[in-house]
DNA sequence: GCGAAAGTTTAGCATAGGCTAAACTATATG
DNA sequence: CATATAGTTTAGCCTATGCTAAACTTTCGC
């Protein structure tokens, strides 16, 4: 074991990155949903589970397990065989991402890449993209 | 269901992008490990579980049973309690992640952002950017 | 206003990725 | 060379996110 006695004290500091990422995950999901909700209550007055469902590709079993957790952290309000509803917070992240998603998708676009890689590679991307890069994005769409 | 019942045809289009997140979000942490496994033998000679686990920021226990996913994907082979190693199509993805990965933290200094914020957001982001959005990063570092 | 269709929920299963604690192996040093 | 220490593995647990199939509600249309 004679090369790893060696103490290295970067790794602390690297594996920060990894455990952003592992958290961004687990947020991402609910940012997901919540966007969703957001753009369905805007388009169509109401969100139910079907149309969240066909949207995100995955089953309905899914969309309604997954809303559970969405309640317990106090994004979303539902009753039974009901409509869903988004609270203040839900509202919040909702705006947020959207805000978020809108920027780094025209930053895409500025960048050249067409209208459906800016649309798919942004869906993936704007969960990742701290503060500061979103500024930066920002920026060089005004100065383009 | 009046507000439903029209029929969305665009609903499968829409959910091809989230389909594509799950699709990256499987495949990433494979090209993680692989990565980093071929960082650590460029670096040091071999590849252990502590050194890796210590880097992601993981439990030990996480990264072997990570590996046993990896064996069976092909990636890498291992001998109980013995280093890990790359097979060829191991080598082939930390290669190709580590060239993505170089070219979008250049991308994000290039934008103006810390050194810092560039090294965590492009963990997160690489994984999600297309073979066009990577040539536009590069095509714009040329131009820079 | 009743029955069929549409939508929602529950139940039960699978996989991936985390964790801790305990058992096991290999190595390095006295 | 025996043993302590460092490293690896196993076992067993948890949560999150998927799925299908079956049960249950609601709503639409006749």
């Amino acid at each position: 074991m004679a090369l790893s006695s060696r103490k290295r004290p970067t790794a602390k500091i690297r594996s920060a990155a990894f455990k952003r990422v592992r958290a961004d995950h687990s947020a991402e999901l609910a940012e997901d949903y919540v966007e969703m909700i957001a753009d369905l209550i805007d388009e169509r007055g109401e969100a139910r589970c079907t149309d969240i469902a066909m949207r995100l590709g995955v089953a309905n079993a899914t969309v309604v397990k997954t809303l559970k957790r969405l309640q317990t952290l106090g994004l979303v309000t539902q009753e039974p065989y009901r409509a869903i509803f988004l609270t203040g917070d839900g509202w919040k992240m909702a705006d947020d991402g959207k805000r978020k998603h809108a920027v780094v998708e025209n930053f895409l676009l500025a960048l050249g890449v067409s209208q459906e890689t800016a649309r798919i590679d942004s869906e993936g991307i704007e969960h990742h993209v701290s503060t500061e890069t979103l500024r930066a994005m920002a920026k060089f769409l005004l100065r383009k």
